[in-house]
DNA sequence: ATAAGATTTAACCAATTGGTTAACAAAGTT
DNA sequence: AACTTTGTTAACCAATTGGTTAAATCTTAT
């Protein structure tokens, strides 16, 4: 039976320990930092989540279906290109503006371990980008877009959305921008990005 | 004095530690893991290089030196701004298709330590994009190009060069694709995007 | 009230890890 | 050859760190 205080405690814990993980990394974290961001004993910590490991995998686990599920949706609905463009790189924007850190959080993880990311992200289930490069590919041919590489446009369009998250910190450190500014300049991107690749393909 | 066999080790540490940091970072790198990949006793790696900070920091400014001044030389020089897209594109795209791990490694710098990585890039002088978007600025102005954001531009820029070696273990893992066949991808960018970024702001 | 169970903590433990030491080996120097 | 300097190693050390334990406190059902 779970009461409220336990709750709060367990949140208590996950909010501190996605932060901790968000900003560090696995590598970088400690329990202790975990700990004390919740403001907490450490073996608090291992009482609800009997490793440094399982707690990660919870947090990463919060983060990643936080996000890919609701893109997979996109890609594999029955919109138009054009539209799915449209849906995904606001959609991508919006949430991210929320939450900066996930992407370099989730490519470092794919670095550190890319078997079990596979496994963690997909399970059994296939990568949910065979459906969009081959409806590029019939658009194509149906003569609605200039011919372009399917592949090389699924990357122009993520590279566009999800780059300057991922260089966010470099970005205002160069530039000397304030996160709020930061934020206004990928608000303009919502509409921006999908002018650009529409243009780009539009026949 | 140092003769072949000093330099043959001192090389073979940093080609050891210059492996390990760009895979595992610097939380995740283990001193043992250098010392064994360069197949020699742990306590040599102290004596080369005092500290595993030291060691880092060396690599760090090596990996770093290798690529941003000539970046940055691109950006500062007197070309017009569709000559500079084109070089940078061509110039970044061939440098990081021999060192793939390179970007992602220098985000994760600037994220772990963004002051100490300011300093240890720039010094004293200026970030050296000013002078880029006042080029853009005065480019648009001058009715050469259509109006947009200069750092939007950049942005787009740096974005559709930099993003896919960020994520090429993903894209790997998600598609399947071979090592050879994503250089091969990378090879048509050179091409494809000065295309769509010019493409987009031309007269 | 009190017994039973759940939650929290201080103290501790074992493994890992960056770093040191002292002895040994190799290479110049004289 | 004898000596000095440089390079290399095995063994060790101290700090950090993930994890455990046993006792204490709080909840709750009876």
């Amino acid at each position: 039976m779970v009461n409220t205080r336990d709750r709060s405690t367990e949140e208590k814990i996950l909010a501190a320990a996605r932060k901790i993980f968000l900003n560090k990394g696995m590598d970088g974290a400690r329990m202790q930092d975990i700990a004390d961001e919740a403001g907490i004993n450490k073996a608090l910590l291992h009482y609800y989540f009997r490793s440094k490991d399982k707690l990660f995998e919870q947090i990463f686990l919060e983060v990643a279906s936080s996000m890919l599920p609701r893109i997979f949706s996109i890609f594999q609905s029955d919109d138009t290109l054009f539209t799915k463009i449209e849906k995904f790189c606001d959609t991508y924007i919006t949430q991210e503006i929320k939450t900066p850190y996930v992407p370099i959080f989730i490519l470092n993880e794919v670095n550190r371990q890319p078997q079990a990311f596979l496994k963690k992200v997909l399970g059994n289930t296939r990568p949910p980008v065979e459906k969009l490069l081959q409806q590029i590919e019939q658009e194509t041919k149906a003569g609605l877009i200039k011919p372009i590489d399917p592949l090389q446009l699924l990357l122009n369009t993520l590279s566009l959305c999800i780059f300057p998250f991922l260089a966010s910190p470099m970005i205002q450190l160069l530039t000397g921008m304030e996160a709020k500014n930061f934020r206004a300049l990928m608000e303009e991107r919502k509409k921006l990005v999908p002018q650009l690749i529409i243009e780009s393909i539009k026949n």
